[in-house]
DNA sequence: CCTTTTATACTCAACGTGAGTATAAATCTT
DNA sequence: AAGATTTATACTCACGTTGAGTATAAAAGG
């Protein structure tokens, strides 16, 4: 056979949203993401995703797309390719050992700008990175671009890993493995997990925007303060309520179920459901192009 | 060695526009497009891929996106994985053997809107999608949806030539390979390349909208015009003038460089350039979320 | 009963977008 | 050379979307 043949490795990012919480679904005490090689009884890639995040962690795969494809260093040092997935659920529970949620803010605490959560961890990796960038204009630009404080822009998860990573800030860019210097706050991650778990939450941050996907993380009836916090959560932002909710109504992406909240605080809430509709017609798509005729 | 190797295939989808219309270099005849397998020898994807265009179309690759990664037969019959890449060129020309441009609207001509030009295509398609769907209502919604008279929407690409495939109004869907019944006009292709094309110019159409790659199509003095043209090459649909001029502006994607053209019928136009800045800059992003603070 | 809490409705200015019109400055035609 | 043609560029106006803030409704809690 000519040219070399190589492992592939599938891994998978699987998000729910619980207690207004992001979590991702992880193995190895929350060091390593599920993922296995793509092996000959496997039909097809996704098939063989959902094979191995079921045995290790007994956690069902519903919604799934894919992310990024690399070439890397595999578990057991062989060269080989990496494909990985984004998955949505709808509960963060499992009781399979070995399988564990974890908040996904853990990871990377100066995401997390909802009412100034993030705040002071951007304080404090600012000048570390603006240390690192010295007198170059180029490292300048996209240190103050990414963490400086005019715009913060929820999509570049990965491009702050990035930039993290390059400053050597972040454990996983040490070899060998030490601590000297210092890193910044973060949970690590084995191989580069970490890095597709940014590229992971870039991604669902950019299509909540113009897809209905948020519908994969909320139960079947839900209130408007759920959904938004759902949104908020995700986004890592919080977001003006009212306009929230016209946007919503405007776009007709719900319809209400005729019942309501009760039990609770204030003032009972409308329960709502997504149309079915919505999730059959396709297009959507805001053009952006100033189309004639 | 634990887990099935695979063979991983390199594909490219490199594109240009020249004299408005938009380009594909392919290699046999027009039949397929530059590909072949990663080597031990490629330290990276990118690098793979470059190695395998430039010795197959002696084509430089400049800017390079990855698109997208499935489990397939490859030529040979062997399985394995197939990872697709867009690549953007300044430049549709080629004088080594094997290699040729081509519009890439021969593949598709149900897909060039501008100035009607698809209309007899989409009128000869609808009524045999229509005796696909027959009663099926959610065949029928699909039907009308993609190719239906209301609200063309340019970016669905893949999902229009997927739909034929299902109806087997394309040859590449038919096995054996024969032609009973009849196809639909548009040049076919070998294995799924005509699929990662279809591919390739939905996310063409989409990024173009919100990040500023046409530049990497463009030489680097261009005419409104001409940028325009390029746009609307792209997006198989023609734009308004004035509204087009106006939206760029207030972008600030270009700048002016003093100079205008000369010799041309009608009044001279103003050279522009891209701004460096917005090359660099860029996080650009339209949120569509309702921040608060 | 009044306070607190949450839900929902409404207002208004600023801005972006769709559509069309008007004018300027070249070349082309006869 | 004059007028026609072609292309470029500037301007107008109505309308819908968005950002920001305010007002009212309906429950639970003390």
């Amino acid at each position: 056979m000519e040219g070399g043949a190589v492992q592939a490795e599938l891994i998978a990012v699987l998000a729910a949203v619980t207690d207004g919480e992001p979590r991702v679904l992880t193995i190895g005490s929350g060091y390593a993401l599920p993922s296995g090689p793509l092996e000959e009884g496997h039909r097809s890639l996704q098939t063989g995703l959902r094979a191995w995040v079921e045995r290790q962690t007994h956690h069902p795969l519903g919604y799934v797309e894919q992310l990024y494809t690399f070439a890397g260093q595999l578990p057991g040092a062989a060269r080989g390719i990496s494909i990985s997935y984004l998955g949505l659920s709808r509960e963060a529970m499992t009781e399979y050992p070995g399988a564990e949620w974890h908040g996904w803010y853990e990871y990377f605490p100066w995401e997390d700008a909802r009412h100034s959560r993030s705040a002071p961890y951007v304080a404090a990796i600012l000048p570390r990175l603006r240390a690192w960038a010295g007198d170059d204009a180029a490292r300048q630009t996209r240190v103050e671009g990414l963490f400086g404080a005019e715009g913060w822009n929820e999509e570049l998860v990965l491009q702050r890993y990035e930039l993290l990573w390059e400053a050597a800030l972040v454990p996983e860019a040490r070899r060998p493995h030490t601590d000297e210097g210092g890193t910044v706050p973060g949970r690590e991650m084995t191989h580069d997990h970490r890095r597709i778990l940014a590229t992971a939450i870039a991604r669902l941050r950019a299509k909540i925007k113009y897809r209905p996907v948020v519908f994969e993380l909320l139960p079947r009836e839900f209130t408007m303060l759920e959904l938004q916090q759902t949104m908020e959560a995700l986004a890592g932002q919080t977001l003006h309520k009212p306009n929230f909710r016209r946007l919503i109504e405007q776009q007709e992406l719900v319809e209400e179920t005729g019942k309501t909240t009760s039990g609770l605080a204030g003032r009972p809430a409308k329960l709502f459901r997504f149309r079915q509709a919505v999730l059959e017609e396709r297009g959507v798509s805001g053009t952006k192009l100033p189309r004639v005729k």
